[in-house]
DNA sequence: ACAATGCTTCGATGAAGGACGAACTATGCG
DNA sequence: CGCATAGTTCGTCCTTCATCGAAGCATTGT
């Protein structure tokens, strides 16, 4: 018999469909309503209800009452990491059942995921940063290199860090089946390809689309 | 309602109790029989077999049969990154600890961890082997040094890579919170204080007892 | 004050699946 | 062959938990 940190109890919230629809759905980023929730996951106002109380429980929420509005975000970037995980297992394992619509091709190309660019588009601009010796990669760890702080600087992000969250990360791509960049360094390049407005996000989706002019100016920046 | 990879099958069947114990039993890299995995998850051989052809089929685990011996091993690196990052989620939102009674008290300070040392005693040797640059440690990753070789046969240990298993690897200690050494350097040193009886298992238990004198020895050999 | 909206709680229902003992199959050993 | 060990399959019991309608709070709007 085993003990230590409960896996199962985590895993077994993450385990339910209804859950699993929700949590994915809060991938996207940005924080939802229980009513929003509820239709994401095909479920009633009241078994939603109960499902994110559930999660709240497990600690894999955060939630911000507004007025008669709460708003259930995922409870961090660890959180979000761990889906992904899962995600990428279950990708991994089941074949059988992707087919690649419309929709999954502008998936795969370039999504959110929780704070940062995932997707064909994330890969190739990692590779790319790596490849130029801007980030120094060294398996799943990844550092700035000498000349980040100015790279960065000079489109206008500053990668000092700030919080306690680490500044680079490796998040395994469920698409790709390689890395892509997480941490600040990550959701600080996607908040500026959409202030920019070199891309938008889909309505109801994680998808990002890029505009022809946003894809030549995130090109020249990161991959040129 | 969303599409896409099944997560939720892929987390229900590490939200099990039994099925989670043994996928963290197999952590350790190397594949247990059915018989094993049903000790470490405390339930009956059959539920055990039960709950193994369910693993099979999500794709989670490997088999390799010799004999009447079957073996059950995690299918990859990309499982075992995602049972870690279940894991590091359950261990940061499960402060609710059980109270630390006797016995807990001596597993913190070593117990087995599948087949090397975890608890106070192994998180110190890590760090004095790593301080001692026997070992390298950079983040997560553990490589030998250039003394390491020679130190470790001085007591009888050889450092040789015999299987695909790596030699070293860090390992989160669950009461310490940080990493202590395993890998099949781990195991030997294990092997090496039961086998000089520095040090004697619990009965059915995970704790590890130090005598007065193997405790001695160990310091000597590992924190000097 | 009253109604409308957003959400949670309660209670009942039903289905899923985890548990084990007993019986069965397969391999190894003399 | 007969016996022992390793595992799986089967049948049954039983707990757990997801689900929804109805009712209960809370906040906002009129």
């Amino acid at each position: 018999m085993r003990e230590g940190p409960d896996i199962a109890r985590i895993a077994s919230l993450v385990g339910d469909p209804a859950r699993a629809n929700m949590l994915t759905a809060l991938m996207g980023g940005t924080a939802l309503t229980a009513s929003e929730l509820a239709l994401e996951a095909g479920v009633s106002l009241p078994t939603a209800s109960s499902h994110l109380s559930k999660l709240m429980e497990g600690g894999l929420l955060t939630l911000a009452s507004q007025g008669r509005h709460r708003y259930y975000g995922l409870a961090g970037p660890q959180v979000a990491g761990m889906i992904e995980a899962i995600t990428g297992v279950a990708a991994a394992v089941g074949p059988q059942r992707v087919r690649p619509g419309p929709r999954d091709a502008a998936m795969r190309v370039a999504r959110v995921c929780y704070d940062h660019l995932a997707g064909e588009q994330a890969v190739a601009m990692l590779d790319r940063l790596v490849a130029r010796q801007v980030l120094l990669r060294h398996d799943k760890e990844i550092r700035l290199g000498p000349s980040a702080a100015s790279h960065f600087a000079a489109i206008g992000i500053d990668v000092e860090s700030k919080a306690r969250r680490p500044v680079c990360r490796a998040c395994l791509d469920w698409s790709v089946r390689r890395s892509h960049l997480a941490g600040t360094l990550g959701a600080a390049i996607l908040d500026k390809i959409i202030a920019e407005k070199w891309a938008r996000r889909e309505k109801d989706s994680r998808a990002v689309i890029f505009s022809p002019m946003g894809k030549q100016a995130f090109e020249k920046v990161f991959l040129g």
